[in-house]
DNA sequence: GCGACAG
DNA sequence: ATCTTGTCGC
């Protein structure tokens, strides 16, 4: 018996993955709230590459939402799937994402994606993406504004100002830190938007990133050190 | 056609 | 993402 590919598990070309984009939109849950923020368990995931051996690493990170201590954490090596295209980011994280969160001995609660959900091209990033796999409520937070445009959110932490593809708001530019620069919050599956920043602000008590993308980030680059010395 | 472009 | 030391400032 001979395991096919499909491309909805692994598309091959740019092409097939925005196929796999445009079907898998129409499954994305925008019309509910999502878990209150500060209860339950909030999941960080994030990944990091050796574009030189072909691995790549991933992390995820189960905190209390309440205390924002370290609950659970797991991760998974594998090899590079997809080049990183604008666009199609999910192709390249998300098969060793799945990895990591099949591991962890309890459920991931929330999950906090390091890039974008609705706010992309075809309005399906790579935390929509992820939601709709797992069924997960999932919102992303990225560092970056992406194609999009926004007014300066003001300077004081908890500042937003809406994140727009022209004069659709597809996120928030949000202040975490007094006159630091703002991350930009999208929903992915099963969240509101306002209720993803409220998140967001739970999780950057102290840091402009939230403390799951953090934690994640750090435990991914120990994982692929690791699997690099091997 | 050209440039920009989450990680 | 990743390559990379010191340094300015709270």
């Amino acid at each position: 018996m001979t395991t096919v590919r499909t491309p909805a598990d692994r598309p091959v070309t740019e092409e097939e993955a925005r196929a796999v984009q445009d079907a898998l939109r129409a499954r994305v849950v925008l019309d509910e709230p999502g878990p209150p923020p500060g209860t339950g368990r909030v999941t960080g995931v994030d990944v990091a590459y050796d574009d030189e051996r072909d691995v790549v690493a991933a992390a995820a990170v189960v905190l209390d939402a309440a205390t924002l201590d370290v609950v659970a954490e797991s991760t998974a090596v594998g090899r590079i799937s997809f080049p990183y295209v604008p666009g199609l980011l999910a192709f390249r994280e998300i098969p060793t994402v799945l990895a990591a969160l099949d591991a962890l001995p309890c459920p991931p609660g929330l999950v906090v994606c390091d890039g974008y959900g609705l706010a992309h091209p075809r309005r399906f990033g790579l935390a929509s993406h992820l939601g709709v796999l797992t069924g997960l409520p999932t919102i992303g937070v990225a560092k970056n504004p992406f194609t999009f445009t926004h007014d300066e959110p003001g300077a004081s932490r908890g500042s937003v100002s809406p994140l727009l593809a022209g004069r659709e708001e597809v996120g928030r530019a949000l202040r975490t830190r007094n006159a630091v620069k703002p991350v930009f919050v999208s929903v992915g599956h099963r969240v509101s938007l306002d209720n993803a920043c409220a998140h967001t602000l739970a999780l950057t008590p102290a840091y402009r990133l939230p403390e799951t993308t953090r934690r994640a980030d750090a435990l991914c680059r120990r994982a692929l050190a690791e699997a690099a010395s091997r």
